[in-house]
DNA sequence: CTGAAAGCGCTAACAA
DNA sequence: TTGTTAGCGCTTTCAG
């Protein structure tokens, strides 16, 4: 008597046909919704399906499918963990649901090598097309991928062209900067990442431009090597002569850090803060803190129906279409904080 | 004269076999890292590579290996978008890469429609391992995928055994209530989320108890169809005789809801305050906000390791093993909302 | 409308 | 050490 050692393998559409007395591409043809089959041998198919649980193998279907498509996506965050990141997924998951697209998600952590690593990667799951935040300094490696659609988001590539969707980076910045000078400030000081990040480097210039357009002279720029540098930064600000009476921070956890500089010293209500990048709890803050938001779900969903027209737009055209440039806008929200005059 | 009409296609290994003059096993061989090939043969095929930019195709080779693994593993939660699942997300992914491992994700957002219908594109894409947030009522359709390893997280499953990673729920909401009634409170309401989430049940099972072992009774208890209701439903508490004196709600956001009312009512120096689950700012708040913080990024690596162990541990043993529980304790941070007297 | 044969890119099993 | 042949699960092509 033989114990019987079946592996409990899926079972293949050979095994369906079998079951139903028809041929393979019979099932082939129902499983596809193809209307070319004889109803009753439909419902037998359907009937075996059911019975042996069936389930399509559809990596073995794009190997022989003419389009090839395997109706995935790899999308490359800085950190999935962070808030920004998290709605840039969200939004782009949103334009993929109802395309039956699934989405590889990685965090690339501002480390170029892994940037590559990743998008090889996926490009080895033959993902259909690539949404990248570049974190790296050159994006050219991307052209040795040929054959694979890629957007660019948050931030623009160097190297390679693509469509890229970026916020109002210098105009958001030139907005609270101003929005500061109105409020009569004159020793406005910049907090920001370091001009390794391209989004960093452009709010810079914002902040510059506008002090430039009123008459006035940077104050105090740091630019940080990280954000957890930003309280003690902030910090340092206040150690001698004449400090500001402004702060323009040029990203969220920057701004979070600034806050917590400026509560230490007691000097929440005394000096305006405008931060660039909204985030939770802002407004409960005590004063409430004064941003210039982005509106990361717009640029989520503007990167994914980019990337959607190339790959499954009409044929050819759409993917030889020219690289095309998103502008999303930024909004400043008055809270309080950035509104303490000097 | 002719011109060009070339798909562009990617390289096969018999176009690099071919360029390299030796068959195609022989790139085979080189490909995967085998060492018995002879030097410049294996010098050849890499030139090859690099000269056609060859790639792999795992996708092919997948079907013919004979562990097919997919080295790709599918991941539901909640919502990608919120902190408590991207901080999962992010554990996860941080397991997922030292193994070579990808990482598919999806939001299911309370639909149970939804979780069955990822839970089957994922297996469709033959993803080696899955770790679900449940969110439906009944996890038993994950039966008709047997051959798929499942880790549960955050929420128990019902109908399906498979490894589970918990917070505890019970004795942190316990431990909250305790505090308050430590306190002095005796008029302590709850706010939570609808029985339906199986993790507000479980923390409101621990208020009682906590409630119970005072010789208190429950004060009022709100379960809530949705967060964006605990605004309302907390200032509905103080609409009438004896308010109460502390509040004990079962999540985030429903604690941010509860924290906006008090300071409506001008109440959030009266009124204790404890919420379940951590957030960014908790502490810049006036008061500060006490919670009973759950340790998302430990849940994360839990489950991915205790998924791990199943695909890729000793053969045959591990896939055997029983169901195991994991349960990931919770911390109380005291910050000074949760420290009001009566 | 249905089926048989070929083959997608790759690895397993075997032979040379 | 290297190459040959077969075939993973499926769709294509083409013949009935």
């Amino acid at each position: 008597m033989l114990l019987s050692v079946t592996a409990e393998s899926r079972p293949t559409m050979n095994d369906v046909a079998r079951a139903a007395g028809v041929s393979l591409k019979t099932v082939s043809r129902v499983v596809n919704g193809e209307t070319t089959v004889a109803p009753d041998l439909a419902a037998r198919v359907h009937a075996a399906v059911d019975s042996l649980n069936y389930r399509p193998h559809i990596g073995a279907s794009m190997l022989r499918r003419n389009d090839r498509r395997t109706r995935t996506i790899g999308v490359l965050l800085e950190d999935v963990g962070n808030p920004f990141s998290a709605a840039l997924h969200r939004a782009i998951e949103d334009e993929s649901r109802p395309r039956g697209v699934q989405v590889l998600t990685a965090s690339v952590d501002e480390d170029p090598q892994r940037e590559r690593d990743l998008a090889a990667a996926f490009t080895e799951r033959h993902a259909d097309g690539l949404i990248i935040a570049p974190s790296g300094p050159d994006q050219s490696y991307l052209r040795s991928f040929p054959d694979i659609p890629v957007v660019l988001v948050d931030r623009p590539g160097t190297g390679f062209a693509a469509d890229t969707v970026l916020a109002t980076n210098v105009s958001g910045s030139r907005d609270a900067v101003r929005h500061l000078v109105s409020h009569g400030h004159r020793r406005i000081a910049y907090l920001g990442d370091h001009d390794r990040v391209a989004t960093a480097r452009e709010r810079h210039r914002g902040y510059l431009a506008a002090l430039g357009a009123a008459g006035l002279v940077p104050h105090a720029a740091r630019r940080l090597r990280h954000p957890s540098y930003a309280e003690s930064a902030t910090l340092a600000l206040f150690d001698r002569g004449a400090p500001p009476t402004a702060l323009f921070t040029s990203q969220n956890l920057i701004t979070i850090g600034a806050v917590r500089a400026l509560r230490r010293l007691g000097l929440q209500r005394r000096v305006a803060l405008v931060g660039f990048d909204d985030f939770l709890l802002a407004d409960l803050l005590d004063p409430a803190v004064t941003v210039v938001a982005q509106d990361p779900a717009r640029m989520g969903r503007t990167a994914a129906r980019a990337l959607f027209d190339r790959i499954y737009g009409a044929e050819g055209a759409a993917r030889e279409m020219p690289p095309r440039e998103f502008w999303i806008p930024t909004r400043l929200i008055p809270r309080g904080s950035g509104e303490i005059p000097a």
